[in-house]
DNA sequence: TGTCCGATTGGT
DNA sequence: CCAATCGGACAG
């Protein structure tokens, strides 16, 4: 099974991938949307067009403005949290702790703040970019955490609004990943958020080496 | 304007 | 376990 699953996510490096629709996006339930994040392709173009790109392997789900978790909670809309009101398939990126961005995928329809944060990319194209950018970490930890998928990809604050459907960053479909390979588990480093905390809204593939922590 | 703190990471 | 490092949110 587990030559399987690598085989396949070998096979979304060299075939064909076509890039997810709009309606991907702008169905209603988050939490649906962040599982079936896993297994495709973020991309990012560079600059003599070639290609970074790495299969999302973990994802988390923000539900504002109920959630207590999320920068939208209680309905907040700031300069900030503007973007997470715009339309699914846009694309929100914040900085935090003072160095690090984290790229995170507006879903639902407009003035809905839904978010999925990408969490941990294993890595597709572009790696020899990558390893240059992280300094030459080992591969599993090339973007195993959002702050250094960014780093990975070049993602910056520049991103933050960012439509997918355009030529500045996009999602492709890559490999469908069976409900049994999917791992399921409270979201991290949200301490401050009272009962959300045990939500069990954070996704991984099960057995892939890319999954932060 | 001042203070508090973070959807993390890497080193001790 | 803890420091790094600075913008965002909010109180005053």
């Amino acid at each position: 099974m587990l030559s399987s699953l690598q085989d396949q996510a070998a096979d979304t490096s060299t075939s064909k991938r076509k890039r997810l629709p709009r309606e991907f996006f702008t169905r209603r339930d988050v939490l649906l949307v962040a599982r079936e994040l896993l297994g495709q392709v973020l991309v990012v173009p560079a600059r003599d067009g070639a290609r970074i790109a790495g299969m999302i392997v973990e994802t988390e789900a923000y539900r504002g403005p109920a959630d207590r978790a999320s920068h939208a909670y209680g309905g907040r809309r700031t300069r900030r949290t503007e973007t997470m009101y715009r339309v699914g398939g846009t694309a929100y990126v914040y900085f935090v702790y003072g160095m690090y961005y984290q790229f995170n995928v507006v879903t639902n329809v407009e003035d809905i703040p839904h978010a999925v944060l990408i969490r941990a990319l294993e890595p597709v194209e572009g790696i020899t970019v990558m390893r240059k950018r992280r300094q030459a970490h080992a591969d599993h930890n090339l973007a195993s955490g959002p702050g250094k998928l960014c780093i990975a990809l070049g993602i910056d604050r520049g991103l933050d609004g960012a439509d997918l459907l355009g030529d500045r960053v996009w999602i492709e479909a890559g490999r469908s990943v069976r409900p049994a390979s999917i791992g399921v588990g409270p979201r991290v480093g949200i301490d401050y958020a009272g009962e959300w905390v045990a939500k069990p809204w954070r996704f991984w593939i099960r057995d892939n080496v890319h999954v932060s922590r």
